[in-house]
DNA sequence: TTTAAAATATGATAATTATCATATAATTTT
DNA sequence: AAAATTATATGATAATTATCATATTTTAAA
């Protein structure tokens, strides 16, 4: 079993407040998983006792309404925690978590969270700031789908993605999502999607090759999201 | 200055967790305060330094687009609290609290809260999970905009303001909100919702004298909601 | 490698929703 | 109470976006 000391989820996530005693007991409770690309590591309605520590990899987190659309709420990568909101409510999970890339999580059990939250206030306060920090993009998320069309929520998107996943070598976007992925972030079409990437690249604000998307006029784009 | 002890706030907020001293405490540092309705209790961008209990009324949180319309991503009703994810989270507020009625509130300071948050785990874990419940209202509530038609959540809407708001005597909801105001819950163009509205009248759906709207048929509206 | 399946692309069209114009009703101010 | 302002209502039209159809490309499987 791995150490939790040198994780890159400590570094990034609340999990910096914990203490050396803690982090061994930590080391002592949690389970390692592998989950594949395009496998879940929780589903909707199911219920989550515990948070997942993302070793490595990306997942989404999102829900599949009536019509069989998958709307993405957020994304969450390597160093991040997933799983809290559904464990501190104590209510079944109400978005599903799937793998984009293959992944490595720990799971740490709710009560060795609970365990920390009490004798570590810091800790508590991290996590809270995190939740807040959730929400407050979660509104902004919400008034962006309400009052932006989609073309401005394609280059807002696109402008998010590079920000936050990076670039490859080859310059292009450091996550791949099919174009389903990107319309159900954006949430559009899949159809209005790949019309609307055309149309960028057309202009030259992006390059296709494949799944790959490079952005080439970031400046441009950033005038279309607002 | 009132006590806390049986004030509609701590029998419904995260403030159930305070012991008889920490009232004492808490009704000394607050302060009252009335605000006329349309008045707002913080602005976007406002430093939110405590939080606010809601003894009376009901405000809209939202956000002022580019182009002047008003997204309301969340009412307040009396016994709930204010301003928490600005305060936790250190940062400016990222939306608009304003009255829809004249309202009564009492400010707590931050230091005070941060007292509290260390002294009172269970204080803590309330307010935790209340924002937990705002996340998942949050994403439900973008995953509804993104995925159903006007009509859709134009009907969502006015059942979850029976629920929330109940009813006056003659039966109409217990909230007004002007057709702008509505039109900003569900994001769409207030033409759009007062002609649907009209559908909805002629359909015997709902019925409308003026500015109250009064529920007719609850179960079409259910099914049209989804 | 060939075939099959899935993803991407694009045209044509329909449906939804926004915008503009204007009328009427309600509310506020004088 | 009359005038002015604001809110509500509705028609006409434009803009946006979804849907359906089908072609092409890419990826996976046999």
């Amino acid at each position: 079993m791995g150490k939790c000391e040198q994780c890159i989820v400590r570094e990034f996530s609340s999990l910096k407040a914990l203490n050396k005693d803690e982090l061994v007991k930590l080391a002592e409770c949690k389970t390692s998983r592998t989950i594949k690309k395009g496998k879940p590591i929780f589903e909707e309605g199911d219920v989550v006792n515990g948070i997942y520590c993302i070793t490595s990899g990306i997942c989404k987190m999102s829900k599949l309404s009536a019509n069989g659309k998958d709307q993405i709420v957020k994304l969450i990568k390597a160093g991040e925690l997933l799983g809290q909101r559904s464990m501190i409510s104590d209510e079944p999970a109400n978005l599903s978590a799937v793998a984009l890339e293959d992944m490595e999580v720990c799971f740490i059990p709710k009560s060795e969270v609970m365990n920390m939250f009490d004798s570590n206030n810091q800790f508590s306060m991290n996590m809270m700031k995190t939740i807040c920090g959730d929400l407050k993009e979660a509104s902004e998320h919400m008034v962006s789908i309400s009052q932006k069309t989609v073309k401005e929520r394609l280059a807002e998107t696109l402008i998010y993605l590079a920000e936050t996943f990076g670039k490859n070598t080859d310059g292009s976007l450091g996550i791949q999502l099919s174009r389903e992925e990107l319309a159900g972030m954006i949430g559009t079409a899949t159809e209005s999607c790949i019309r609307l990437l055309s149309d960028f690249n057309k202009l030259g604000l992006i390059e296709l090759q494949g799944k790959k998307i490079t952005i080439k006029d970031l400046n441009k784009l950033k005038r279309i999201a607002d």
